[in-house]
DNA sequence: TTGTAGGCGTTATCAC
DNA sequence: GTGATAACGCCTACAA
């Protein structure tokens, strides 16, 4: 399976190779006649143009990398379907990086794709490090962070996040709709700006609604399922039980629903349960999970989008974008009660 | 941004570019005085090397393609994550592309790959046609197909499949223990083969415990949620009642309990139900789904570990490897009707 | 032990 | 219109 390349085709059409060159980018520079010759000879030949010689010459690769901590994350895995898409219709391609949330390989990833010569990198759902961002400046090409909170500023690093406060807001205010009082909350790990952000909306919409912020109510979680499960026990300990509770995610609320069921209580009605990020597996499991939707697709779109515009002309175009902020969407199912609420009205 | 180059750090370290070139690849025929002098040279300039011109005069990338209909199946991602991990492991990038089962996308995928100069190709569940097949083999590098039917064979085309036949064997007979004697099939999409690996599966446990095989049992799907939604009047308008349904999938599985609840069934005692696949989901429904579980890191690990054998000493070395094959595993959860059993024993 | 020269497959800049 | 020629960044005989 020896390759072809322009020479072969030169040698085949008596011409040059720049001809056949110019012939196989529809050049004007080249008489209507020979090109129709060379490119008809070149799909004969079965002709395949080197991406890499050409990347070489022409200073970009049409290539962007992702790297994420596990693409096995349905969350992440949408997303990254949304970037590979639009990717795709921009004719870039993807090298898909996982980094297994570990600062080693988050490194190694990025001097694999350095050393590929990407002319973009989306980075989702991490806690980007120091030396992870320093790593990704020293890139030189458009960085586009999705959900991952990063300290520092940089001068090719942008970002694309959904909007937590409001999420958490509007969640906790579906909640007070439907005459909840005692509210807790299940954080994620602690220290991540998210679920920071997300506390505040949480005690924003408290406040707002003239009902007192309790930290007892705050039980602290790592945004994994069984943080859910650990935390149910701890709540219905409370003195003055909550009577609903809102997760950093839906995993966590999964998990606690999970411990809800095996526990013998009635859900929604012994507890209501809201969650944030709609994962799939939210509408399955049961009662099907009130959630805030992130729009992963459009975000996944539209952080891909912001590589192209920073890409356009082929050198990096700082300053034609900012940092996006996109608001989630509270999804009624039943595990907060509405449509028992409604029922019985 | 300007990068800097083996000529770079020749010019700074007075030495020729060959020396440079020689030193960072740690070859003997550099002191080693002059040798750690560039190494720290290079660090300090901040080099890294250019992995397209290393390929072009290598003839190797270092680089796999894989091609996955959709990344948003979980099931996928869990292969695609095991395929990146190993790849890792041995130096070797991933280009992700999602072909969503379109023709035009498969084979503008392929031809991507081939510019690329990937040195082997992993496709994730798809029908491999023919058009896409002969594509695949023009690239002339190793293919492995993973859970993908294809009716031809190829020279450079290797398969990793799960055990279809057995998986529904092992599902059916774990039924028929429970004491079930009328069990459904709901397909998947028509004239797939594992389906009908499945379907024979499934007939040949019901023959050996010498059950009728009824084919108005069987009730054709097409791999969704929603083809289980429909299949569950299907089922229940039967003039003798099937006790148990077996699943081309679990997500037909978890869309046909879905509607069973909400016409009011009490599963398992109603209505056992049985998937195949083991997604995250299943264990999160209600009731857990008892399902066959797919080895899916075992079996992308695998598929990377035939390209890497395939791609030793850099050319491909065919007739070293063969297609596998891999056993699924029952696990049972409720949705069976096994505790209840067990419960009530 | 080191330097020179050639080539990998392209595109681009000149001449002709 | 077309053909040399150089260049992209690297590796590797072959010379010295």
């Amino acid at each position: 399976m020896t390759r072809v390349s322009i020479k072969d085709i030169a040698k085949a059409a008596d011409v040059s190779h720049s001809t056949v060159s110019r012939a196989l980018s529809d050049s004007p520079l080249v008489s209507a006649e020979t090109k129709t010759r060379i490119q008809s000879l070149a799909r004969q030949m079965g002709y395949s143009p080197d991406a890499q010689a050409r990347s070489l010459v022409m200073g970009r690769t049409l290539t962007v990398g992702v790297v994420v901590t596990t693409i096995t994350d349905p969350f992440i895995a949408e997303i990254v379907q949304a970037i590979e898409s639009t990717a795709h219709d921009h004719g870039y391609s993807v090298i898909l990086a996982s980094s297994n949330a570990e600062p080693e390989r988050e490194i190694a990833a990025v001097e694999m794709l350095r050393s590929k010569r990407v002319d973009g990198v989306l980075v989702t759902s991490s806690r980007v490090g120091a030396i992870y961002h320093e790593h990704l400046e020293r890139l030189g090409v458009p960085v586009v962070l999705i959900n991952s909170h990063s300290e520092h500023a940089g001068r090719y690093t942008f970002s694309v996040n959904v909007d937590n406060h409001h999420g958490a807001y509007q969640a906790i205010q579906h909640l007070i709709q439907l005459g909840h009082e005692r509210i807790a909350y299940v954080t994620g790990a602690a220290d991540q700006s998210d679920d920071l952000e997300r506390q505040a909306g949480y005690r924003q919409a408290l406040t707002e609604a003239g009902l007192p912020y309790d930290p007892d109510l705050v039980i602290p979680g790592t945004g994994h399922a069984d943080s859910g499960e650990q935390a149910l026990p701890i709540a219905l300990a409370m003195p003055k039980r909550p009577t609903a509770v809102f997760c950093y995610n839906d995993v966590t609320a999964i998990g606690l629903m999970l411990a809800a069921r095996q526990a013998g209580l009635h859900l929604p009605h012994d507890l209501a349960v809201v969650g944030f990020d709609d994962v799939p597996t939210a509408s399955y499991v049961y009662p099907p999970l009130t959630t805030i939707a992130q729009p992963k697709r459009k975000m996944g779109r539209k952080a891909m989008d912001m590589v192209l515009v920073l890409l356009q002309n082929g050198a990096p175009h700082l300053g034609q974008v900012s940092n996006v902020v996109v608001r989630g969407k509270l999804i009624v199912r039943e595990s907060s009660g509405a449509q028992l609420l409604s029922a019985e009205a």
